[in-house]
DNA sequence: CGCTATTTTGAGGGCAGTCAAGCTCCGTGG
DNA sequence: CCACGGAGCTTGACTGCCCTCAAAATAGCG
């Protein structure tokens, strides 16, 4: 057994105050699926619009029932997308990747941001403001199309998710959100995928209806069963397939 | 105590073979508010790319996991949209009635339907191909800020419905789904508001991850309360804000 | 090298699911 | 018109999954 000792991931990474200058904005940008394809003045349009911001792990970048005024691209690190029930529980909704777009999404008449955002390491975020986005969307189509697209899938994850949730026992739950933050996170390794993201059995238990104890109880299970390695706020996924099945995708 | 003795609702509403002719789809489409506000000539260019059907009540109008070909709008009635689990069991994700979208909303690569949509009434549904949707969405930039945002919506609900499942009791659960069924379809009617749709039992169920027999028993203590009154598949709210107050919603 | 957050494990209880039976309404056909 | 059948609804008893509460063990940080 690989008696693996590690520190949380997050010390491995830095980013440093100067990151996201313009030329590194621009080259994030031009790497982003919505704006792919698009012409070079298009291109520079689009990078004129947005502003880079750097964020420690644990910041908040906008809150559930503000107003919402901006956008926000995840350009560096990882995001927490949360919403807290009336007794203070938390439901993790979602963990946004490079190039996920989260925010004030919907635009028409004065919204406010649907649910809490928080950095979950720390990272490097462009953020646009409504106006300026729409005016994006209005003008160069092809964007206006991959948003569109983008946020249906996320729409048609919510659906999975809320079917999960209904049908599924606690262990199954907690094998699909492993195979999908595997899929969406992780890393490729010796004999697994490392979920590179600063974890706890409480974000977990958020994520899929029920508490870090159970987790606990589940992971252990699967520790035991070989499937998976953990430490604390890791995870290295070692038998992929295993857990798929059991998560009810065959 | 007012013994109203009701067929289903069906039964009052025809939808006649011819119903949906072009004159009247234009007046549908120039009321649906992704096409409020186009120009005439506009209007009259999607009103060419859009076809008209009639459903009977429990026809299937497209299936899971088949390919996406078209994207529907409902013009008249109400359709279910709902995905089965591994064992079988209903997820009932959406109820959709006059102006709602659904089918194939991502578009990008040869994706599939992400659920399985039947008529819950008889219904008149405009069919519009995939790619003159995209046609549509790039030449009009305002339709696509429109369907963006209706999308964006849908998810804003969807992740709503997973804060409830994921925290609520079963109570509040079905208090929740009650309000949100008689502000989207529900008609004022002598002090209520009547929910006029061939619900049953089990539909509640499978909108918020219970049981119809538990449905039947929170549904039973509403009505004691006097909160609500019910029947054969319909339901009459006589007090939103107590059914509010339930489901968490202050 | 203690301190704290995280994880683990155990025991117990409760909410809601399951199984089962009876009831009610409504459409249908004799 | 009425009897019948079946779908939907109701109610009861029991069960079990998972939550709750509690406490100990472990890991990583300052």
């Amino acid at each position: 057994m690989v008696k693996r000792k590690r520190t949380t991931p997050l010390s491995d990474e830095h980013v440093e105050p100067g990151h996201c200058s313009s030329e590194l904005r621009a080259r994030i940008l031009s790497d982003v699926p919505y704006f792919k394809g698009l012409a070079a003045p298009a291109l520079d349009a689009v990078n004129h619009y947005f502003r880079a911001f750097n964020y420690a792990a644990g910041a908040a970048l906008h809150h559930e029932n503000e107003p919402a005024e901006a956008l926000f691209l995840v350009a560096h690190g990882t995001v927490k997308l949360l919403q807290y029930s009336a007794s203070g529980e938390e439901v993790l909704l979602d963990l946004l990747g490079q190039s996920d777009l989260f925010g004030g999404l919907t635009m028409l008449g004065q919204r406010c941001y649907p649910q809490n955002a928080f950095a979950q390491t720390p990272c490097c975020v462009l953020v646009i403001t409504i106006t300026d986005f729409r005016y994006l969307l209005r003008t160069y189509s092809e964007v206006a199309l991959n948003v569109l697209d983008a946020v249906a899938r996320d729409l048609e994850a919510a659906q999975a998710t809320i079917r999960a949730i209904s049908t599924l026992p606690v262990e199954a739950r907690i094998a699909r959100v492993l195979v999908r933050l595997a899929d969406r996170l992780g890393e490729a390794d010796d004999g697994g995928i490392l979920i590179q993201s600063p974890l706890s059995h409480q974000d977990l238990a958020a994520m899929e209806a029920t508490t870090s104890e159970t987790v606990s109880r589940v992971i252990s299970g699967l520790r035991r069963s070989g499937d998976i390695e953990t430490g604390r706020q890791w995870i290295r996924i070692r038998n992929r397939t295993n857990l798929a099945r059991l998560a009810g995708e065959i």
